[in-house]
DNA sequence: CTCCCATATCGCAATATTACGATAAACTAA
DNA sequence: TTAGTTTATCGTAATATTGCGATATGGGAG
C-alpha cells in the first residue's frame, strides 16, 4: 500500500488536501511569496532565491504550476512565472471556510 | 537525499509547510471536520466514520496531535480528541496571513 | 549553421508517507 | 484473576517525495 485511498473521502476533503499538499513545503511556501513580493512576472532569479539546485527548482515550480496556483509563460529565453490570481483566490476561499468553522467558545472539551 | 533542506529558508517559512503538511491528508481533513461539527470531545467513533483500519487512523490522530492541532485525553477505557483551540488560532491567522499578502489588482502579470 | 543560455526532464538514491495486520498496553467489568 | 474493549505501537509493503547530476530542449546571438 502506500497509496492515498482518496475514494473513501468527499471532494472537498480531497481539494483541500491537495491544495495543503502543494504548500506542504518551505521551498514552495518560499516561492510564492517572493512571486507575491514582486506581484509581477519572476524570470530567472527563483534559482539564486532558493539556494536549491536548478533541478529541484524545477520540479517544485512544476508541482505548484500543476496545483494551478502559478502560471508560467515564455519570454524569449526564459521563462516568467507568478501568482494566478484566480486560482490563489479559490485557495484563500477554502482555508478561510475550512477555518471559520470553528467556534471556540463552545468550551465542551477535555 | 530526499530529506528537506530547511535551514535553507526561514522558521516562518518552515512552520507554515509544516501546518500545510499536517493537513496534506483528506483523512486528516476529515477528522478535523469531524471534531469542529460535534464541537466536543469524541471518543470512539472516529474509526467508523473515517473507514480506515484503526491503526491507520491512529496514525493520523498521532500526526494531528504532534502538529497540536488536537488535544486527546484519556476518558476511562477510551480516548477523546478535540481541537486545541489556541493552535486552531495560530493555524487560521498563520494562513490568513499568507493569503492576504498579495493585491491581485496588481496586473502586472503576464 | 553553430554556440550559448535558461529551463525541463531523466535517472538515480535517500528518505517519508500511507496503509494494514498483528500485537502490546491500559483500563473495566465480571 | 480473567476476559473483553479500546487505543497505541511494531513490522512490513507499496508508493511518494526530495534532491541532484546529467542530459535534453528550445529559444536567442553571432
Amino acid at each position: 500500500m502506500g497509496v492515498t485511498k482518496s475514494d473513501l473521502f468527499t471532494r472537498q476533503q480531497n481539494e483541500l488536501a491537495n491544495m495543503a499538499k502543494a504548500l506542504a513545503h518551505p521551498a514552495r511556501i518560499a516561492i510564492l511569496q517572493y512571486l507575491v513580493k514582486k506581484n509581477a512576472c519572476v524570470c530567472g532569479d527563483l534559482v539564486e532565491e532558493l539556494g536549491l539546485a536548478q533541478a529541484t527548482t524545477s520540479q517544485h515550480l512544476k508541482e505548484l504550476k500543476n496545483a494551478g496556483i502559478i502560471q508560467g509563460t515564455v519570454e524569449g529565453v526564459s521563462v516568467c512565472y507568478c501568482i494566478n490570481p484566480k486560482v490563489w483566490t479559490a485557495y484563500k476561499e477554502l482555508f478561510n471556510s475550512f477555518f471559520k468553522e470553528v467556534t471556540l467558545e463552545g468550551g465542551k472539551c477535555c
